[in-house]
DNA sequence: CTGTTAGCGCGTTCAT
DNA sequence: ATGAACGCGCTAACAG
């Protein structure tokens, strides 16, 4: 392929110029025909790699998420370009799976090709490592919750009042047991669910004592897992409560296994299934806003590209419980 | 960040060396103890992009598909995923959400950044062009079928005969008036589904004529406005093969918006879904192995890399229909 | 406004 | 087995 060399000789100018066309310095307008007419003759693309090598930078956005299945996941993904196109940014995406070794390889990654910022959602809070990131100043915005390792802006839906409020609903049903079945303990946002489902305990009239938790794994396989221990144990819950959409779909097949359906055991989830009309009965859950946490978190990326030592912000969306057949107890 | 020159002064031997070390090339014992030392001492880690531009290569694989919302795509993703790490490549996600031009522009990235592979789900069979990369020796692997503007390693699912499968069980359970909701034009897997859905026509006793076929996006929100659309016209359909499970989501919902439910229309599927068992009646699917289809497109890269002109070759992994509610008419 | 020059950090000759 | 020197392709600094 032409390098840059080429062109210039092609254009009878300085490898300088056309360097200047290609990045919108001022030209004489005749030279910067000529340049461009040399480019197109010889199929000139810039190398990317020399310019990031010169430039400590690329026009990269790199996205490391925990779950690459889970359509929370996916839905954000989708904010996040829609947002990192007006600034003519690519988005590649890294699938951590949960696993801080293959977080710090992505991480590493990011690092090395000195990506124009770096959108995360931490696999661990006390083991994601961002300070090298911030270090050389790439913009760092974390999903859910800040690593320690360094605080950065951070965006996040109000996980702990939107499980409250599903809670809260499961209880005023007049469902007396109801369980959890939450995520990994290392999750932030599982932590915060299972908070606003403990409160939502402690502050019904009269509290609640010692309700069923179930720590499990977000996904489909982890969710039927837990839900059929919960059926099967000796005091069976008679609702629940499910921290996310995939143990969801996990948890109702356990039910179906077993001949049971919501509403006589009621099922309140957390996050957005477009399949949640879909099943009989339909499934209550609560929306959380993933593509306008995406937005958002590019968004905070590009400012903070601008203005490299902004104090971390923290922006938290707001969530909301959509009530449908799954929770509604026949009276 | 520390460079290999720190390193060496460090570790008193010369650049050289230290990069030797690195790549594994006969160092004294001695030496090499020492640079590794200096390395771990100062936490260098090579800067990829010099590396890149010096070994004109990279160590991440590009998977470039067309909707990240879709189950089909983030099962193969894994697929891809877990092969590449035992070759220790990075894999990249891509979302050219079937646009040509934001294809372009990822292909563009794979190019300049030299990646290891691409893997790519041809957003048209006409306009993608991948000559470039060929033309640079990096392998690419098509996912259902090569693009035109270059024979590469291809890896699909049996789409023809799954559709036909599907469509043959939809007539043998006596439905008569059966309509295809399929994707895009572009999309090679459309066509097949399409092809599989028309033989299956041909081919039955009697021979069955002009049945109704619908393109849609291959998303929900196309499946339901396809579904609305049949159910409403003056003949409608009493079945409907959907050749994916998003376009099927969205067909059940406009269903269920009239108050109609399978089987007393029958509806079958392309491709898997979670969700599958849980909506009532369950719903009949074409499986599709997404997850190997990723891990064989992968394995073809690493197989192409290591011996660059090797023919093209083409691997089909075979569908199975998998009968659920939703088709079998009540008699 | 333009051209010349140096260097981003590494891998790789070519000598030794 | 080792080190010195060069170049991958580009852009920033400087001089004109």
């Amino acid at each position: 392929m032409a390098n840059i060399y080429d062109v210039a000789k092609a254009a009878g100018v300085s490898p300088a110029t056309v360097s200047r066309v290609l990045n919108g310095a001022r030209v004489t307008p005749d030279r910067e025909a000529r340049v461009r007419a040399a480019c197109a003759e010889l199929g000139f693309k810039p190398n990317r790699v020399a310019r990031g090598l010169r430039r400590q930078s690329s026009d990269v956005l790199g996205l490391i998420i925990a779950d690459i299945e889970n359509p929370f996941f996916t839905a954000l993904a989708r904010g996040v370009e829609d947002v990192a196109r007006t600034a003519a940014l690519s988005v590649v995406l890294c699938n951590a799976d949960d696993d801080p070794e293959k977080e710090a390889a992505y991480l590493d990654v990011a690092l090395a090709e000195h990506m124009a910022g770096v959108i995360i959602s931490p696999a661990s809070m006390t083991e994601t490592d961002v300070t090298q990131l911030i270090g050389k100043g790439i913009p760092v915005v974390a999903i859910d919750h800040s690593p320690e390792s360094a605080q950065v802006d951070t965006v996040a839906s109000d996980d702990e009042r939107g499980a409250y409020a599903a809670t809260s609903h499961l209880i005023d049903e007049g469902y007396r047991r109801i369980a959890c079945i939450t995520g990994p303990r290392e999750s932030w946002a599982a932590v915060q669910r299972l908070r606003g489902f403990l409160r939502a305990h402690r502050e019904s009239d009269p509290p609640r004592r010692r309700p069923a938790v179930k720590y499990a794994d977000f996904r489909v396989r982890g969710g039927y897992r837990a839900m059929a221990e919960l059926l099967d144990s000796a005091n069976p819950p008679d609702a629940v409560m499910v921290t996310n959409n995939l143990m969801a779909a996990g948890a109702l097949e356990a039910m179906y296994d077993r001949e049971l359906r919501p509403p006589a055991i009621g099922v309140a989830a957390f996050g957005d299934a477009f399949w949640s009309h879909l099943v009989r009965p339909s499934l209550s859950s609560v929306h959380q806003p993933a593509y306008d946490i995406g937005r958002s978190a590019a968004e905070l990326v590009l400012k903070r590209r601008g203005n490299p030592d902004l104090d971390p912000q923290t922006v938290v969306l707001p969530t909301r419980l959509e009530i449908r057949d799954s929770s509604r107890r026949p009276s």
